[in-house]
DNA sequence: AAAAAAG
């Protein structure tokens, strides 16, 4: 890096004084260079020198020794060590999160045991003016060493089809809106252009940052980058794994989120922060206590974009971007990532943005084929039982004793902790997670599961969105969510980072509502429809829905709503698609299926793929209990 | 009639 440090400026962080006549003032004075660095809390701390010294005690600095620690570090990181399952490698340290979550397992693993050619015939459509090319290889973008450095600790070997197309974009300054299947690398794709723009960002001098008018703050942190995300466990995970990526990069990650104390989080804060992750609502109450400003904002990332527009969040979320501090659409960098977007939460969205540009990488629908989905009749009444029955086979198809992470996916807060007492009473050990538990409880539960405690997880959908929990084999929607989309988020916490998964849902009556889109979604993504279901779909849509209703139909997006506007006098540069070809492992030891595929229609696959490797992983878990296996469909 | 997000 060429930049020369004893030059750059530091942003302050902490109450400092500042004579009167410099405050918000763009002063020329040098004072303002050499004033911060004689305070040990200012700097960034960029892992050496003066730097150093503002890191916190109890920060984790224990691993990856200096510079040239690299292969031992890869060496480190690459094995998993022993533990009571295999996925503990965050014990193996060299991610480890620090602060008071360093007892949340950092399983994310990268991208290092992943199939990625799983993605390789991913479709992807773009639209917009001016769409940057896509990239092939990391390398081929202009990441400063310190990140691809930390890329390459990650294990990220090549980028994902939505990261291929996301970070050119992103890296071009242009504001995004992106669509891609859950578990292709969405928190990657937004947070290497944040960490590369607060990077070039630090590499100004004093006279660049202080002609911009961004002038020193007692007290108040102001972060160049905020992302947002709907739920507190979520914005941990991408806190811990944004601090993997801005490793000894001297770019500072602080989390906020409700249910923990806000005083700790102050104190993050103070130590500086140049990227602020956060939930609504805490944010709001910092805001309003002037703890924090948003008026330096240059990125803005809304993770699960379309649940952050949608009825419950819009009011909260339009204030932090349009009613704070906030600079205006245009003047930040605006990216916007889901799994869905519904052509309505696209409009609202688009109040956020500035001639942006619109990506979908993925099947339309945005489901996965890598994800076996079975939905079989029960009524509410035998559900239990019918759980019982799915649970005690695949324990005991279990491969080589390593318990089957199952999430099971409820209705109601009341309906988790009810089920979860019930199958620990009948000797499941399960957990339950929801909204109405304490923070502590939340994370314990969360934490318990992900390391095979108790490998079964009953959760609301306070666990549906973005988790990336690995290994989790089975998501079973014990109640199905109203909404398609929802369903859509549920399963895609299985079938990650190219592994498959399976999903099992209870269809009862009362899912009668939902029968049509979910056949469209199954059939998109080639599943096998059981025919009752079919007969579901054709009753319900023709005497219930007279038009074009909210939960029939296909409305995750996957298409720039752009497109099918009116009002075009603009010109879009549609449909850019890729295909190639997959290879797909599933989950488990005996039931690897493997097959290659190239297409020439744009990656739209044949009906017999998706199943092929989705029998196999489900005869592995199933296919030695008729009495489970004939109780399908 | 649900869940989530501030306390």
């Amino acid at each position: 890096m060429s930049w020369n440090e004893s030059t750059r400026y530091q942003r302050p962080t902490r109450p400092t004084y500042l004579p009167p006549h410099l405050r918000d003032q763009p002063p020329i004075t040098d004072s303002i260079s050499s004033s911060p660095s004689r305070s040990p809390r200012f700097g960034r701390g960029r892992g050496r020198g003066r730097g150093s010294r503002t890191r916190a005690p109890n920060q984790d600095r224990s691993w990856g020794g200096g510079s040239g620690g690299g292969d031992r570090f890869r060496e480190t990181f690459s094995d998993p060590g022993p533990g009571p399952y295999p996925y503990s490698q965050s014990q193996a340290q060299p991610f480890r999160s620090s602060e008071r979550f360093d007892e949340l397992e950092v399983v994310e693993e990268g991208l290092s045991n992943v199939n990625l050619d799983a993605y390789d015939e991913t479709p992807v459509e773009t639209s917009g003016f001016d769409v940057p090319p896509p990239v092939t290889s990391f390398a081929d973008v202009h990441f400063s060493a310190a990140l691809m450095e930390n890329i390459k600790r990650c294990n990220y070997v090549k980028p994902t089809p939505i990261q291929r197309y996301a970070i050119p974009v992103a890296m071009a300054g242009r504001d995004l809106m992106a669509c891609a299947q859950t578990g292709s690398g969405k928190t990657a794709a937004f947070c290497f252009p944040i960490i590369s723009g607060v990077l070039k960002d630090h590499a100004k001098t004093p006279a660049q940052i202080l002609a911009e008018g961004r002038g020193m703050n007692l007290n108040m942190a102001c972060p160049l980058a905020l992302i947002l995300a709907p739920t507190r466990e979520l914005s941990c995970q991408i806190h811990d794994e944004a601090k993997k990526f801005a490793y000894k990069t001297g770019v500072k990650i602080v989390v906020a989120y409700g249910g923990a104390p806000i005083v700790q989080q102050f104190r993050n804060l103070e130590r500086g922060v140049d990227i602020l992750v956060a939930t609504p609502g805490r944010l709001v109450d910092m805001i309003e206590r002037a703890r924090v400003s948003l008026r330096n904002v240059k990125f803005l990332a809304l993770d699960e974009a379309d649940r952050m527009l949608d009825m419950g969040f819009e009011p909260q979320v339009r204030r932090i971007v349009q009613q704070m501090e906030m600079p205006r659409a245009g003047v930040r960098q605006t990216m916007l990532f889901s799994a869905t977007f519904p052509t309505e939460i696209q409009k609202l969205a688009s109040d956020f943005l500035s001639n942006y540009i619109f990506l979908s990488a993925g099947k339309v629908g945005s489901s996965t084929d890598l994800i076996a989905q079975k939905v079989q009749f029960v009524a509410d009444m035998d559900k239990k039982s019918r759980l019982m029955s799915l649970l005690i086979s695949q324990r005991s198809n279990g491969s080589q004793g390593k318990p089957i992470l199952t999430l099971v996916f409820v209705e109601t807060k009341r309906g988790a902790d009810a089920l979860q007492q019930w199958l620990s009473m009948k000797g499941f050990p399960s957990i339950a997670i929801h909204g109405d538990k304490v923070q502590l409880e939340r994370e314990r539960a969360l934490r318990s599961f992900r390391t095979g405690v108790t490998p079964i997880l009953v959760a609301t959908d306070v666990a549906a969105r973005g988790l990336d929990i690995p290994h989790v084999a089975h998501v079973i929607n014990y109640d199905l969510p109203r909404d398609i989309d929802d369903y859509v988020h549920r399963i895609g916490r299985t079938g990650r980072a190219g592994k498959s998964g399976l999903a099992t849902a209870f269809f009862s009556d009362k899912n009668a509502p939902l029968a049509k889109a979910l056949v469209e979604l199954m059939m998109e993504a080639n599943q096998e429809v059981p025919t009752w279901l079919l007969e579901y779909a054709e009753t319900y849509s023709s005497s219930f829905t007279p038009r074009v209703n909210r939960s029939s139909g296909i409305k995750f997006g996957g298409h720039d709503y752009r497109r099918g506007a009116s009002t075009g006098t603009e010109n879009y540069d549609y449909s850019n698609q890729i295909a190639d070809r997959r290879d797909v492992q599933p989950y488990g030891a005996g039931a690897s299926s493997s097959y290659s595929c190239h297409s020439s229609d744009a990656g739209y696959s044949s009906p017999a793929r998706a199943n092929s490797f989705g029998e196999g992983l489900y005869n592995h878990m199933y296919g030695y209990n008729p009495v489970i296996a004939g109780g399908l469909n």
